[in-house]
DNA sequence: ATATGTCAAGAGTAATTACTCTAATAGTGA
DNA sequence: TCACTATTAGAGTAATTACTCTTGACATAT
């Protein structure tokens, strides 16, 4: 692997363990065994080193439009996706507002890919009720769905640390579990019975 | 007002407005126009002054639990105090887990504060329900309202923040709104003539 | 009057951070 | 082979941080 990723590898697993700050680029030249010549040879600082680790988690998550889940089932699907990558950049969700106050760049970055993620997820509400999974009796509950969902994907895993337990890879099961909470007043028999199937394969 | 005093109230300021990580002892110290060495002899460091701007924090919103809302109305009147003390240490919130991790002191603390808090909104919505303003058909309906009341009350500012807007005082409303949504469902016609009174009052 | 504790100033400093710079080596295409 | 570019090591450093230490002013208690 060429030393460019292997600086991202070792970067994402010292920020994951401790914090931003704590691993400097001094550490993690050193936890890798090259010179800190050699890390600023390929980065310009830390900063460009989490916007990198951003980019790449962006890649590893985004769907496009025409690829967002159609119905409740690969809406979980896609769930489980995502709570992965969660889990392999958890550092950058724990320290979120933080590294967004450190870096304009990535602040501005992270917004519009926010606002676009908002809408995505917004848009898929809608599908699902198109497709008789939902059913919405006022039209704000879009909105009420779209926050709950936006709420739990960034913050699900940094609330659970805050009640003393550790995350791991399948934590985010419990998330899922709040978010199928959240939906149930909205979901239709035929969704319900979808789920049902899903649970058993 | 007192030194110490002085240097709570200039640390927050500062908090709020960069990070807690650009505002060192010295800059706070320069701020307040204090030597450094009367900062440090007020407060040991950085930690200790954060340390008592969350016990200040606490102070200013715990509800003992004999004095837990007992109604709807108790319910969103306690929240818009909450509200505003939010707003007030919203440094603590947006740093929440970079700080803990920082500080296991506090870490630790937090976390039983936590616990505790997250247990008396369970009991909270308990009370709704033997007050009859609640419909609970399942059980775990609590421990789904609990988990969306933590979420909210502690990231939903950090969520704003995230979709590019500024927080103010009065923008925990939307924060309202979204938890009367997720609670609509359950609630009794009686607790929805509650509301409506309290809304045009 | 003297002693004692409190509060304050500000100079000084060890440690750390976030790099830069130079020089050397390895690889690659002409 | 030679020229050039890419990669790496590591010494060196300016700036910052997070304090400590000494000194002195005041207030109060004895």
């Amino acid at each position: 692997m060429s030393t460019k990723q292997r600086i991202l590898e070792t970067a994402l697993e010292l920020f994951n363990t401790t914090n931003t700050q704590a691993a400097t680029t001094n550490h993690i030249a050193k936890a890798m065994e090259i010179s800190v010549g050699n890390l600023h040879y390929h980065y310009k600082n830390r900063e460009a080193i989490i916007f990198k680790l951003y980019k790449q988690m962006l890649e590893e998550s985004t769907l496009l439009v025409q690829d967002l889940p159609k119905d409740i089932v690969e809406l979980f699907e896609h769930q489980k996706l995502m709570s992965k990558v969660l889990w392999k950049y958890r550092f950058f969700y724990r320290e979120l507002l933080f590294l967004l106050s450190r870096d304009p760049l990535l602040k501005s970055r992270y917004i519009s890919d926010n606002l676009a993620h908002r809408e995505r997820i917004r848009i898929t509400f809608v599908n699902l009720a198109t497709h008789g999974d939902l059913d919405v009796p006022i039209d704000n509950i879009y909105e009420q769905l779209t926050d709950t969902v936006m709420l739990v994907l960034t913050f699900w895993n940094p609330m659970i640390e805050t009640l003393g337990q550790e995350i791991d890879e399948n934590g985010f099961e419990a998330a899922t579990t709040h978010l199928r909470g959240s939906m149930r007043p909205y979901l239709t028999k035929q969704a319900l019975d979808k789920l049902r199937k899903f649970d058993d394969s």
